[in-house]
DNA sequence: CAAGATTATTCCACATCGTGGAAAACTTTC
DNA sequence: GAAAGTTTTCCACGATGTGGAATAATCTTG
């Protein structure tokens, strides 16, 4: 066991994989064994397993071994994924400046909302929120902003399944109240989280499209209720809702009536 | 053994990744051991084996684990191979459509050059061979545009180490025709084999410059001899060099002087 | 803040699986 | 067509991967 806590062949296997990622032009499972210092036999196994799996693929009139399109594919929806934050960015930045607030972008993972980017505000206090920080969808500008553009069935059955958090006293505590806030949102073409989330902090947020007309994720504002009175989240979110529009449109991606 | 003759850890590990690629946001432990229907512990060795190897990554203040940049690094090796390939058919069908002949585009290799994308003449007899296609460097219009690129020194280190290969009448067979030939080469800006690698078959090749000002790989027409005459060779030659250039440009790359 | 619940990490006995050498099959070279 | 080289398959063996259990850490609830 060369690595201390690992499983070998895994190892062995993704070792081989970066070897073939250096080869475009492919190479011979001799040349790959010798190489990477394995047995022909044991080789050819662990390639046989990466092909049968996607990641490798092997040309029979050459003799040749390749990377497949799963390492592509799995790789890239890391890219793309990193392309978006990127695109999103100097959105971002322009928003935070122009408003003074932090902002954020987030994404709807199985009934939670995740923040993937921040932009912090450059004020001594600001809203606290970090990448990879989750709220459920109903406690959340983007989760509410997002799930406002799914049709009604789908918003009871999601809200049947992970529930309704109450977590401050503005949280939404029943279906009638989510019916209501959709209907708002949806009237307005962006969402509040009015301390609903965590008592002292607001956030307004919008809905980022694809290109496939779907909902890809949230951009939001967020600020301490003592910066963000109530009576300025509309202008804000009027902001925040053209900014989204602005970054839909930069991606190709388009909003459906 | 689920899949006859291939490693299972490795099956496993491979899904796991698959599994992270689907969750940009992340995912626990315990999620993730139930959704592969693996046990906990199985699961969190393959994790860090994959972590280890840069394919994952552990986010310990939220404990969930993510994709790692090996995998991405994997992945856009070969998209971004394929988009060099993907860029430079526009330019060979234009070029194939020009000279009606075929066009080739390929890499050096250890010593040999790898025909990585082809766009064929619409001739009913045409000259043959087919991407993934190999020849000695020294036998080959690309390989001899590519090589005239470097130093004299790296030159002769080549040859010394990979050889000549008298494949034909004309092939180079030693060190003064290399050095005439590379001579007349940079002299020209583009490259020829005239039947040095098969009998009855000419080619005209030149470079394809990366960003970098790095030779990424040759572009070159191939032809029977029965239809491309020696003298028009370096009227050809032009033709394709000007090409090599124009695709350079629109990526981005550069010629050094 | 403590108790309970849940999740993550580590350990280890066991048997399953991965290994690599050898044989067989196939391809290439001269 | 023989020799050499490479790939594929087989199989005995023991090394490693497995998963349940124990332990540790973290989170949730009241």
């Amino acid at each position: 066991m060369e690595k201390s806590g690992t499983v070998q062949s895994v190892d062995r296997a993704l070792m081989l994989l970066e070897a073939l990622a250096t080869k475009p032009g492919g190479t011979r499972l001799s040349d790959l064994a010798r190489e990477a210092g394995l047995a022909i036999s044991t080789t050819h196994r662990l390639l046989v397993t990466l092909e049968r799996n996607g990641f490798a693929q092997f040309d029979p009139v050459r003799t040749r071994w390749y990377v497949g399109r799963k390492a592509f594919a799995v790789g890239v929806a890391f890219a793309n994924w990193q392309s978006f934050i990127a695109a999103a960015m100097p959105f971002m930045r322009q928003l935070r400046d122009a408003t003074r607030e932090t902002t954020n972008l987030g994404i709807l993972e199985d009934g939670e909302v995740v923040t993937v980017a921040q932009v912090e505000s450059r004020e001594i206090i600001r809203a606290i929120a970090s990448p990879g920080g989750r709220a459920p969808v109903m406690n959340s500008g983007m989760g509410k902003a997002i799930v406002a553009t799914w049709p009604d069935a789908a918003i009871e059955a999601l809200v049947a399944r992970h529930g309704l958090r109450p977590l401050t006293r503005k949280s939404l505590r029943n279906m009638e109240e989510v019916r209501a806030e959709i209907m708002a949102i949806r009237a307005r073409g962006f969402a509040y989280d009015d301390e609903e989330f965590t008592a002292g902090m607001r956030c307004v947020a919008a809905v980022v499209w694809s290109p496939a007309g779907e909902p890809l994720g949230g951009l939001s504002v967020s600020a301490l209720t003592v910066r963000l009175a109530a009576g300025d989240m509309a202008a804000l979110g009027a902001r925040v809702r053209d900014q989204a529009l602005e970054l839909t449109r930069v991606m190709g991606g388009w909003a459906p009536d």
